[in-house]
DNA sequence: TTAGGGTTAG
């Protein structure tokens, strides 16, 4: 029988807790905590195992909980623990990321003689990964079989969890495929690690084999379909799955709404997209990310941007995704704007807004930012994973700095297939051919296997240091080798390095046996190579073939125009030109960026718009005045305007990468080396007169044209006059 | 006397 009393006081202190225990049960910080610890000590409570239960466990599963607080009061513990409290420990520092504090918990109850139960070992795999040891997570496989739990489900489940995490799928698939009771988490599990590891066609199958198992799919396992649908862009799963929902099989919510919205956005489906985010009753930062994102992806910029701006709330993902829109579309000024707004209100950036914004130094030659970016990864702490290696490498070679991006190579503790093509492509077009190829035979010896894209960057060192014989043998060696068919960029290279050569005979039969047809970039290869070799039949007929198709291209005319005046064809350059004027065509107008102390500055023929215009301009008729006492005199070879010789001259100085390095003359020290990003190929007077100014002011000149790079150093050229 | 596993956006 209770007594009245005692039912009493079980509605007063519900589940008959006595006072201080039953303010645990509402209590919300540490400081509340702290306070009922006190009480229980006083009363003598704290002697009791469910008081030391309660507390402790507070302090490792609340929000608010803390770990070194548990481990204080765990430590006062005189007498045996219980297997229950040990694993409320392992369980805490599990939830605070440091399953190794709660490896250690596990030994010392081992050395204290309390074995481990069922709950033991999925408390203690949570949050394992590569970090923490395979090593470590195949001894406590062992453990788990040892004391009798090898084929409980929960065990199981955590034990393929974790082989996943740590990217060893055959060892989940191993434990998965003896599990004799498996249930639907068992499933979402070993899916979603096959999702982690991007083998999206695995999801698929398991799925179907679910299904003829007769096991009822979650929303968690609809989720993880819908997000493999929308990484392999597979709409007709994807509108499969949505049909599955709305028949009601599964209750929706929130991620799984997210993960339809985003099959949508990704499969480019955009108004289906909208719809459903039009729809949706709460909607969270992710919800908006993906529309963002989605409008990214279609390069429609503008509406990314406004339904950024119309954000509730924006995260680092989110500003990522847009941060990422603008470089899609090559506004990487607007990128670097953005991560400026993002570092005033404070957000923290992590590894995927590093990669943009360094990829967005790289095509903006910013050295200064880039450099900037890598400081800060190490002072903060963001994760400096493979991506960010070889966005740094990319950043540095593409600024041109060789010595920096061969540094970060060298200290990176894992290189993958990018990491080699980066520093094979980047030497290369910094004038390294010879260490390029070095670096592709080490890459071959690492065992790493090459892709189309790495021949790409070989052939191009072939191409930069002259070396035709070598790149003859790797072509031919690219398919008989590894197996990589050579596509039309790989022609385009080797018309490129024949050309450039001056063997255009032989570059044009290449072209007239490629298995398929030859594009702009091909001809243009061949145009190129006809320019240096001044070779008018070939070029005209190079020409006639890009213009049959691309009738309006100005960088052809402009090609041909170069190739008539340096063979002084005047009449055909008259006519040419004649033919230009008449159909509009304008040549792409020349463009230079040189970054000072943190700011891009850009520079067009002409330019008076800077700030400094005046200044400059006149730094640069001194800069002239000196070079001609030096010997100088303007090369107006490729100036086919149809004007004097006077005109000419002064149409050449008015070139942006003059008035750019004019402009660092200006505002860099003596000594410091001047770095110019310019969109199309560098002209032989500004060659010259860059040459000049190596060696006159003692300054080294780096200048980036559209496709190589020229280091200007006591008057002489890296690219050796051939570009 | 109490506790356990799986999911979405760049």
């Amino acid at each position: 029988m209770i007594s009245t009393k005692t039912s009493t006081s079980l509605t007063l202190f519900s589940h008959n807790l006595e006072p201080p225990l039953f303010l645990i049960e509402n209590c919300k910080s540490m400081d509340q905590l702290q306070q009922i610890h006190c009480q229980t000590v006083k009363s003598g409570l704290i002697r009791k195992p469910i008081s030391q239960n309660k507390l402790i466990s507070f302090c490792c599963t609340n929000e608010s909980g803390d770990m070194n607080h548990a481990l204080q009061m765990f430590n006062q513990i005189s007498e045996p623990k219980s297997v229950f409290l040990w694993n409320t420990m392992i369980k805490g520092y599990s939830r605070v990321d440091c399953p190794k504090h709660g490896i250690s918990m596990y030994l010392n109850m081992l050395k204290q003689d309390v074995k481990p139960d069922d709950y033991t070992f999925p408390f203690l795999l949570k949050g394992f990964d590569r970090d923490v040891g395979l090593s470590c997570g195949k001894k406590l496989h062992g453990h788990a079989v040892k004391f009798g739990f090898g084929s409980n489900v929960f065990v199981q489940n955590a034990l393929i969890h974790m082989y996943s995490l740590c990217g060893q799928m055959e060892m989940a698939r191993a434990v998965f495929d003896v599990s004799c009771k498996r249930d639907v988490i068992t499933w979402n599990v070993i899916i979603t690690g096959y999702n982690r590891m991007k083998q999206y066609d695995e999801t698929n199958k398991l799925f179907d084999e679910m299904e003829r198992n007769g096991m009822v799919p979650t929303s968690v396992t609809l989720v993880s379909l819908l997000s493999a649908c929308s990484k392999l862009k597979d709409l007709e799963v994807g509108k499969r799955v949505h049909k599955y929902i709305q028949k009601c099989k599964v209750e929706s919510n929130l991620t799984l709404e997210n993960a339809l919205m985003d099959m949508y956005a990704a499969c480019g489906e955009m108004d289906v997209a909208v719809r459903i985010f039009d729809r949706m009753k709460t909607k969270d930062v992710i919800s908006w990310t993906t529309i963002v994102s989605g409008f990214v992806n279609k390069g429609e910029i503008d509406l990314a941007r406004d339904y950024f701006d119309r954000m509730p709330e924006r995260d680092y993902v989110s500003w990522t995704a847009m941060i990422d829109g603008y470089l899609r579309v090559n506004c990487f000024k607007e990128a670097l704007v953005l991560f400026r707004e993002m570092q005033a209100l404070n957000i923290r950036p992590d590894e995927f807004t590093m990669v943009s914004i360094l990829t967005a130094c790289a095509q903006l030659g910013a050295l200064q930012i880039g450099e900037w970016i890598k400081t800060y990864i190490e002072r903060n702490k963001v994760k400096n994973d493979v991506f960010v290696g070889n966005a740094l490498i990319d950043m540095y070679f593409k600024c041109g700095s060789i010595e920096k991006a061969q540094r970060v190579f060298n200290g990176m503790p894992w290189r993958d297939k990018f990491t080699w093509t980066a520093m094979i492509f980047g030497l290369a077009i910094n004038g390294h051919g010879e260490e390029a190829l070095g670096m592709f035979s080490e890459m071959l010896r690492a065992s790493i296997k090459p892709d189309e894209v790495t021949y790409i960057g070989v052939l191009c060192a072939c191409t930069h240091a002259g070396m035709v014989d070598e790149g003859r043998k790797f072509f031919a060696s690219m398919t008989t080798e590894h197996g990589v068919q050579p596509n039309v960029a790989h022609y385009g290279c080797m018309v490129d390095l024949l050309g450039r050569a001056g063997h255009l005979q032989e570059a044009c039969e290449v072209i007239k046996n490629m298995p398929m047809k030859p594009n702009s970039i091909v001809w243009g290869a061949l145009l190129g190579g006809c320019r240096l070799h001044k070779d008018v039949e070939i070029a005209e007929m190079a020409a006639k073939q890009i213009l049959e198709s691309d009738p309006d291209n100005g960088a052809v005319y402009v090609m041909l125009c170069n190739i008539y005046a340096s063979c002084k064809r005047w009449d055909s350059l008259h006519d040419l030109r004649e033919s230009m004027m008449h159909r509009g065509i304008k040549k792409t107008p020349g463009c230079s960026l040189i970054e000072m102390n943190g700011v891009v500055h850009e520079f067009v023929a002409g330019d008076q718009s800077h700030p400094q215009s005046k200044e400059i301009y006149l730094k640069l008729d001194k800069v002239m005045r000196d070079l001609e006492v030096a010997g100088y005199s303007p090369d107006t070879s490729e100036v086919f305007l149809d004007i004097g010789e006077e005109d000419k001259q002064s149409t050449l100085c008015w070139h942006s990468e003059k008035l750019a390095l004019a402009f660092g003359l200006i505002c860099s020290r003596p000594g410091v080396t001047i770095r110019i990003v310019k969109n199309l190929r560098m002209c032989v007077d500004c060659h010259r007169v860059a040459k000049l100014v190596s060696k006159l002011y003692d300054r080294e000149v780096i200048v980036r044209d559209r496709t190589r790079f020229h280091h200007f150093r006591h008057g002489s050229c890296s690219c050796k006059d051939y570009w």
